[in-house]
Parts: structure tokens; C-alpha cells; sequence
DNA sequence: ATTTGTAGTTACTAAATAGTAACCAGTATA
DNA sequence: TATACTGGTTACTATTTAGTAACTACAAAT
């Protein structure tokens, strides 16, 4: 996020929400999991999202130290991505928000 | 949010995000809390938000059902919000984040 | 008669976020 | 020689989100 309002904010709180706090991040955490991935197979496994949104929320995320990118000197090129203790520890919200939608979602059928 | 791949995904844990996975609806949550609260104190609690926005986004936080509205027909007018029981619950993982970010959230001292 | 107070709304503009399509490197394979 | 492969980048456009300032209603107090 760009928005230093949030970033730079005195609040703690407020500050996580500038980290985590839009709609690609919870996704990307969600989708990596426990395991190593690569970046094609993130492109091709999250719907909608662009490689340049992906790129740039990979990004964000590896500064906030949730992620860590191995990138190998192969060609084609390799890179993986798993999440760092950090973004590990991330999950267990993760999982709280599903229980939570489970319980409390209204489903409208259309 | 209005971003319908969000809000009609099949998938709860991505209409979940399309609901609460932006940077001012937990912000909002957080503030209300268990109390009864009205428009003027969250405008007066809430750093740099905006009438306009905070107006959407207590409408959609509605639609949700995560809040609750109660206008009470005097004037000058008189509106409380409070949080409903899915609100509430969502509380808990707002806490989660708190805990998380002071544990991991590292400091940059400017 | 004017100001105060509340909870907004409206029209317009600005900024942030996202989408599209083309392009790159360098080796391997056809 | 041309194409594929991977993990991007770039330039440009479109959409979404947010900010600004003015305005509304109605009654009470000044």
C-alpha cells in the first residue's frame, strides 16, 4: 500500500492494516500456504489476477518480510516464493477468517 | 468493495476478503468495538477519514451485516452504530493481527 | 434574523489501483 | 530459422477509490 497514512502511522494497529490490509495480499497468503511455489504456478492458480498485480503484491510482501524469494541462475529462470516466519505465522488469522465467514455468511443463491 | 470477482467468487474465503479486505473497514470495526457509537465520534476518532468515505463504507460494513444503524428521529439528528454479533466475532481476529504485528512488525525508527 | 448542531449528500477532481498488450533475455528444442 | 520456456518489465489506458468544498433539513438557542 501507498497510502503513508497508513504506513507510517503511530498506531500499530493501523500499520499491520497498511501491510495486509487490501484484497491480493490475504489471497497470495492463503494460496502459498506451507508450501514453496513458483510464480507461474501463482499466475496460473489465483483467479483474475495479472502478472503485474502479482508481481508487485509479491514485491510488497517480500519488503514486509511475509515472503522470501529464491531466484535461480537457471535459464529458463526459476524463482520461488515461500513465506517467511512471519508470513506463517499470518495463516492461523487466515484460517480464524474462514471459520468466521462460515459461521456468519449470509448465502444469497442467484 | 465493488469488485463483483471478489464478491461472487465461489470460493467463501475470497467473498470473505471482498468484504472486509480493505484498508478502512477494519480500521472502523476496530474503533467501534462494543460500544454504541455515533456518525460525528467515529468522523472525531478516526484519523483522516473522510465523511464521503466514512459514510460508504458504514453503508456496505450494513449491507454486510456487520453493524448495525439505529436513527433516532430528532433533530438535530441523532445516529448510532454498533457492531452485530458478526461484527463482534470478527473482533477477536482483529486482536489476532494486533498480537501479530507486535510480534513480528519490524521497527524503523526515523 | 443569524448562528449552531447532526448526519449526511452532491458534484467535481485527484490519486491509487488494476487491466491490456507488447516486449525482453538466453538457452533448448523442433 | 523459428518457437517455446520463465519471470518478469514497460507504456498506456481504464476503473476504483478517495479527497474537497459546498450544500441540505429542521429546530433550538443567541
Amino acid at each position: 500500500m501507498k497510502d503513508e497514512r497508513f504506513c507510517n502511522s503511530h498506531c500499530p494497529f493501523t500499520r499491520a492494516i497498511g501491510t495486509i490490509g487490501n484484497k491480493w495480499k490475504p489471497i497470495i497468503i492463503n494460496v502459498i500456504g506451507t508450501r514453496t511455489i513458483r510464480f507461474g504456478q501463482l499466475d496460473a492458480i489465483i483467479p483474475h489476477i495479472t502478472r503485474k498485480v502479482l508481481t508487485e503484491q509479491l514485491k510488497e510482501l517480500e519488503e514486509d518480510g511475509l515472503l522470501e524469494r529464491m531466484a535461480y541462475k537457471e535459464l529458463p529462470p526459476r524463482v520461488e516464493y515461500k513465506l517467511s516466519e512471519k508470513g506463517l505465522a499470518f495463516l492461523p488469522i487466515l484460517e480464524a477468517i474462514k471459520v468466521w465467514n462460515l459461521k456468519y455468511e449470509v448465502v444469497t443463491m442467484p
